[in-house]
DNA sequence: ATCCCGAGGG
DNA sequence: CCCTCTGGAT
């Protein structure tokens, strides 16, 4: 894509969204890093609707280990991958409580260094808690940025990179989350709404059957 | 059968 | 590089 086709996609992200948010239910930072900690290959419905009792039990890294890995895991199940993710947390909540005064750290170096906590996860929190500009590469933005072109890297991180370059810098801090509910909303992995996308005219991308004609 | 705001381990 | 982990929705 042409810097101009990509300037006037985020225009129209950016005029449909004004103030674009993540869809995970939280109510501090730890309890953001937890849900994100818990969305791994899961829907963000299926996330909250766990969390919104685990929080009620547990709400800091304290009473997360007062809960205990059976006692999670109960609370987790329906997201699935629960066991790893269960004990990952508690591990992380160790952490948190023995090196960081039960606070969530604010580098990716600290971060990244939490159990169940990847480059992903680090770029969401640090996004989203403390406002960085960074570009937390899902699977809604991985697929969106090879079909379109914009960015169409084999890896992840090639694809965080690259946006982090093509991205106009007035659009970046809020760009993670235009891109991801364009993504999960419009060019969805199964019959993408490619009518109602923005940039459709740019897109080498042509799907075999749409959710229109199907 | 495929997909969902991945990460760790071999 | 590959594989595994997992329930729920479509």
């Amino acid at each position: 894509m042409k810097r101009a086709d990509i300037e006037a996609f985020f225009a129209t992200l950016a005029a449909a969204n004004p103030h674009p948010q993540t869809e995970l239910e939280y109510a501090s930072v730890f309890e953001l890093l937890t849900a994100v900690l818990l969305s791994a290959q899961a829907t963000d419905v299926s996330v909250n609707k766990a969390t919104r009792s685990l929080f009620v039990l547990a709400n800091t890294p304290q009473k997360m280990l007062d809960l205990g890995l059976e006692g999670l895991e109960a609370q987790i199940k329906t997201i699935g991958l629960y066991h790893s993710k269960a004990r990952h947390l508690l591990q992380t909540c160790q952490i948190l409580v023995a090196q960081h005064g039960g606070q969530v750290p604010r580098t990716r170096e600290a971060l990244q260094a939490l159990p169940g906590v990847g480059r992903k996860t680090a770029n969401v929190v640090l996004n989203v808690a403390f406002g960085e500009p960074t570009m937390a590469v899902d699977t809604h933005i991985f697929r969106l940025g090879n079909r379109t072109g914009l960015a169409p890297g084999k890896t992840p991180l090639e694809v965080e990179q690259q946006l982090l370059k093509r991205v106009p810098a007035a659009y970046l801090v809020h760009a993670h989350h235009w891109l991801i509910l364009h993504g999960r909303y419009i060019c969805q992995a199964r019959a993408p709404h490619c009518w109602q996308c923005a940039v459709a005219s740019h897109c080498d991308f042509k799907p075999k059957t749409t959710s229109k004609s199907s």
